[in-house]
DNA sequence: TGATTTACGTCGCGGCACGACATATAATTG
DNA sequence: CAATTATATGTCGTGCCGCGACGTAAATCA
């Protein structure tokens, strides 16, 4: 039938192609409004969501490099050097594993809890504010 | 009353702050594989976006620096290096504007067009996987 | 026409993610 | 239990990309 390629995919209009745009477009205002909170406080944007993943990992406020790692989705020698630079800025802080003495496991400070208090606050009244937009172009896409 | 910081903003329980951990995690999930998607038919994510925003631009096929510096949110200038790499791998072309000989538009060549829809089918079916977790997340953060 | 604005481009810098490799500790196994 | 293997973190050097500062050409305005 009216197969015009080799493989038999889904013809793309440009409808498809605005529809997948206008979400990216969406994400990348989102994340760009993001990177610029963090900057306001004095933390990249990287360092903001470290502080993040720690303080909001499922069931602990504490995380191993590893699972920083995972949660951050960058490899785990990627973590070091974004965790050096938070202990130096006294924003978190780093405690041996008890019973496996290769981990390390990585606090908050009070100072780092801090401000990713102001941060996270600020980031809860953007989401509201978009995540009808954003489950709007999700829809035109299903 | 039991304002306990100078500011009265909502306190924020553990359960806000893995909210948006769980937000951003679901959010970097995805754009890992996009980022993966990109590079196994050898581009680089930015490449991609680019490539996305001009085809996918509302209502055109064809969008001026400017414009596509505002659809990926950076700078202009940032644009120039990144459309510099496209045109040096044929994916794109660059043409004078008509009436404002200042401007420039680009274009996807053929071979740019048939990468990004590879990519693009890709996207929607992932996009399409992973849409209600996002939409369930959202509303738990409302 | 001179001054200002707009659009694109160049240059050098810094942050960060990566691959390759190193070190320390734990777990396994013969 | 010594030797091996696996796991967790850390070091080093490289490259991409976004940015600020600045430059150039074309359009617009006074």
């Amino acid at each position: 039938m009216g197969a015009k390629s080799s493989k038999s995919r889904k013809r793309l209009g440009k409808k498809e192609y605005e529809s997948l745009s206008a979400f990216r477009y969406a994400l990348r205002r989102f994340l760009r409004f993001s990177e610029e909170a963090a900057e306001a406080v004095g933390l990249t944007p990287q360092q903001h969501q470290a502080l993040l993943a720690i303080k909001g990992f499922p069931g602990r406020e504490s995380v191993t490099n590893g699972e920083l790692a995972e949660r951050l989705q960058v490899r785990h020698h990627s973590v070091v050097g974004l965790v050096n630079r938070l202990e130096a800025q006294g924003l978190i802080a780093r405690a041996q594993g008890e019973s496996d003495r290769r981990e390390v496991y990585i606090n908050l400070t009070a100072r780092g809890a801090e401000l990713l208090e102001r941060l996270t606050a600020a980031h809860q009244e953007e989401l509201r504010h978009i995540a009808p937009q954003l489950g709007a172009i999700l829809e035109g896409i299903e």
